[in-house]
Parts: C-alpha cells; sequence; structure tokens
DNA sequence: GTTCTGACA
DNA sequence: TGTCAGAA
C-alpha cells in the first residue's frame, strides 16, 4: 500500500511515518517513482512503535528494541535476553527524571508559598475594569 | 491528483 | 510534530 493508505490505516500521519523511517524504524519498499510501498508488517510495526513512544523511550532505543519484541494483542513481549536489561536501564533513566522534576516542583512550591499576599495583589492589579465599549 | 524532499516554526 | 514550498 502507499502512503495515503498506510496513512489510513495506522492514524499516523504521513509526517510522522517519514519521521520514523528518517529515524530508522521503518523501511517501506520504493518504487522506481520514489514512492513508498508499505507492507502488512508495517501497519503492525507502526503500532509497536506508538506504544514503545508511549512508554518514554527515544526513537534511538525503538530502533533497536523493535527487532527484539513480538506482539500479543495489545502487550509487546521481548524475545531477546539483552532487551529486558536494556528496559531496567531505560526504566532507571525514567525514575531518575522523575526525581528531578519532583525537586524543581519542590522549590516552586517554596517559592509561591513564600508571598502569598503578593500573588493576591498582582491579581487585583492585573485586572483591571474592560470599558463596555471594547468588550468581546 | 499523489507523493517526495527539505526547511522552518 | 505540523505545515509549506517546489519538483516529479
Amino acid at each position: 500500500m502507499r502512503m495515503k493508505e498506510m496513512v489510513r490505516r495506522t492514524g499516523v500521519h504521513e509526517r510522522l511515518l517519514r519521521y520514523y523511517e528518517q529515524q530508522g524504524l521503518l523501511a517501506p519498499r520504493r518504487l522506481s517513482s520514489g514512492y513508498r510501498v508499505y507492507s502488512e508488517a508495517d501497519v503492525e510495526t507502526v503500532r509497536r512503535i506508538r506504544c514503545l513512544l508511549t512508554a518514554g523511550l527515544p526513537t534511538a532505543l525503538i530502533a533497536r528494541v523493535l527487532p527484539c519484541v513480538r506482539s500479543d494483542g495489545d502487550r509487546l513481549v521481548p524475545t531477546c535476553p539483552d532487551l529486558v536489561a536494556e528496559l531496567r536501564r531505560e526504566r532507571e533513566r525514567i525514575t531518575a527524571a522523575i526525581a528531578e522534576l519532583e525537586t524543581s516542583r519542590g522549590i516552586l512550591d517554596d517559592v509561591i508559598t513564600a508571598a502569598p499576599h503578593l500573588l493576591a495583589e498582582e491579581r487585583h492589579e492585573a485586572v483591571p475594569a474592560v470599558p463596555a465599549a471594547h468588550a468581546a
């Protein structure tokens, strides 16, 4: 199938399908015209890509993970021994990222709660009366 | 009309 | 990721 049909089948925008290919996640056959020709397997691959992206994996890792998983309904099952270890590392990276964000939020909380009176005044001054003639 | 590549927001 | 331009 060509691009238009692939977009319909996957629900993924044409621009993204090209991006996945550019990242080495897809390798559709090419016609002499240069047009891409996708297979049924490619449709399934796109579903896996979406799943892994949602899981927060970077495209570079997805490219390595893709040949090491099989689909079981809407679940992905690892088929390579090294893969699980790699995914564990990725999980640790995400855990670390969460910790950093929580720290950032904590600092902001301190700043926000330190001057509630200023926030109240600012709110009062920031809402001047709108002339009726200019109101939408 | 459909798809391609490249570039920019 | 979304969108547009210019070419085939």
